[in-house]
DNA sequence: TTGTAGGCGTTATCAA
DNA sequence: TTGATAACGCCTACAA
């Protein structure tokens, strides 16, 4: 009466133990055939091991593992919004390597606050993962400190960092924003335009920064002016509602510029609802090329940016010891219905 | 020459011991003030060996909490494709639940393939989640008979399953896709339509059958027939693709009906790549509402879900013990410029 | 080739 | 209230 519970009624997932005693076998050689990277097993006990792990269901419990092993197959993902498609993209691209590195990934959501942003890595440090990818647009400046002791913490504790964007002293994977700021400006230059109003981030913000100045750049010396830069967001809604103030006084033949393509969704909606027909009677560009843009009517001009290459890359790195640093991935300009010929 | 190394230079994060040690105080008192539930701790001791935690930067190693307690803090969520806003919007929610609770997120991806999905079951198992959330689209019938027995080895070993949409045997949080395509056929035979094409998943995907079977019943009930149902799958490129296909033989006053947004919007650009105009010569529904359908122009006639609070209840409804099935969340009808009134 | 045993970082039981 | 100490499930010298 007093035995233990025969069998595996015992309650939780089956041990290694289970599988060893099922198998007739030590808990050492269960380990070596099952979890071992050792070759050296008889067949026939192999087989017996196989067999009974089969049978019970077994599979290894993967945080003993990690402690045993004093590390976790584990990478940790830090972005701002999943569903917005830009991160999906990208955490796309992420899940797709790590699923090829034999990593679990583990998300965490910022919700695009800084604060949130340092917790959550001291969080996800908990879980010692072999790299942590930061997506999450940082701020320069700021009192980002509590990131960066974090961040600092993880690193010399042995931990990798990869940031997507400008990455403030991490190793980082990025896109060469100036260079296609300056082509969009340039491109639309050409187009005709010489007049545009640019919905951004606030200051600060290292990939918004860095497309304005590139497109002030190209579409300067293309004898274009910025009339305005808006500060909303990088969301629909702050697209929209920066726009919505302004619409009624754009002028016709100035391109309005989202500082990415979500943004100018919401740039495009705003002026609709104020009677201006995008495509027509004023121009509408954007940044990133999400499917949408692709779709909508008339189609968004827009700078083409890998987003899901650009999560693969930055997982393929973080796993890597020596941070060769790619070249940062190229971006084309793509021209649609949003901004025709001029004149 | 033969001693430990002193102070923290052993690579590595700084462990209970660590703290305990610089704290001067034992393994047990410095584990309870950090990570116990006993109060029971003097202030002086606590004070100290906060001091020490902070000062070292230490963090629970969270796998070894796990073997130790044996349980996790993790929760897994399976998805078709984490770039498709669709599983977007359910992750967003699934993971604002999973902050909620204190819970770590590890997260894998389908891409649509049943094999996959059976394989990648068993591989969130070795983390030992609390619970396993289900948001690809699973069919019937088919030989999943492979992620029955994984879920069933989970499930037995104390997980909780919970999945998104019609929940074959597990627990499941799902929206009334019934209902919602009954709503749909039912007011766009009342704006006067009488002729329908679907374009649907393969048969026996049970999310796009409901869909199907309800706006058969709704549709037909006032007086429509569907023309045919196009068998393409829940991506933009497979709407795309289907229609293609057959756009120039679609008569003006039929409405085509995509089992998702997503699918809709392939439609949409298929249509106009023939020469098309949805909302003029040809009408156009789908399902969902996805944030671009109303961005849309026209907008898209489409079925409202509620996709984050849809994966936040499954979140909260995979924390409860005692299974309260919650009703289906109710969805509604959003009509909109793609389907203007006939006649 | 196989098994024994000590260790990984925590928790939790039980004396003190 | 505090501190040894035995688990937890697994890995890995080391010995057999």
């Amino acid at each position: 009466m007093s035995e233990a519970t025969p069998g595996r009624a015992r309650s939780g997932a089956p041990t290694l133990q289970d599988v060893a005693r099922e198998a007739g076998v030590s808990l050492a050689t269960a380990s070596r055939v099952l979890n071992g990277t050792a070759r050296r097993v008889a067949p026939a006990f192999r087989e017996k091991v196989e067999a009974a792990a089969e049978q019970l269901g077994y599979t290894a419990n993967l945080s003993a593992q990690a402690t045993a092993r004093g590390s976790s197959a584990i990478v940790a993902l830090l972005v701002a919004d999943i569903a917005d498609p830009y991160f999906g993209r990208i955490a796309a691209g992420v899940a797709r390597g790590a699923d090829e590195a034999g990593l679990m990934l583990t998300i965490a959501i910022t919700e695009r606050d800084p604060q949130r942003e340092a917790k959550l890595v001291r969080a996800l440090r908990g879980q010692r993962p072999r790299s942590v990818i930061l997506a999450a647009s940082r701020t320069t400046g700021r009192a980002n400190e509590e990131l960066v002791t974090e961040l600092g913490a993880y690193t010399s504790a042995g931990g990798s960092v990869v940031t997507i964007g400008p990455g403030g002293g991490t190793r980082s994977v990025g896109v060469d924003n100036v260079g296609g700021g300056r082509a969009l400006g340039a491109a639309l230059a050409e187009l005709g335009y010489r007049r545009a109003i640019v919905v951004a981030a606030a200051e600060g913000v290292r990939t918004s920064d860095d497309r304005i100045a590139g497109f002030s750049e190209g579409f300067g010396s293309g004898g274009g002016t910025i009339d305005e830069v808006l500060r909303a967001g990088f969301s629909r809604d702050a697209g929209h509602d920066a726009v919505a103030a302004v619409a009624e006084r754009i002028e016709a033949g100035t391109v309005v510029v989202g500082i990415s393509d979500v943004v100018a969704m919401g740039v495009m909606a705003a002026l609709r609802e104020r009677g201006r027909t995008p495509g027509d009677d004023v121009a509408v560009a954007g940044f990133d090329d999400i499917p949408t843009s692709h779709d909508t009517v008339p189609g968004l001009t827009t700078v083409h940016v890998p987003l899901e290459e650009l999560g693969y890359r930055a997982l393929r790195s973080s796993l890597v010891v020596d941070a060769v640093a790619d070249a940062p991935l190229t971006v084309e300009v793509v021209l649609r219905g949003s901004t025709p010929r001029l004149g």
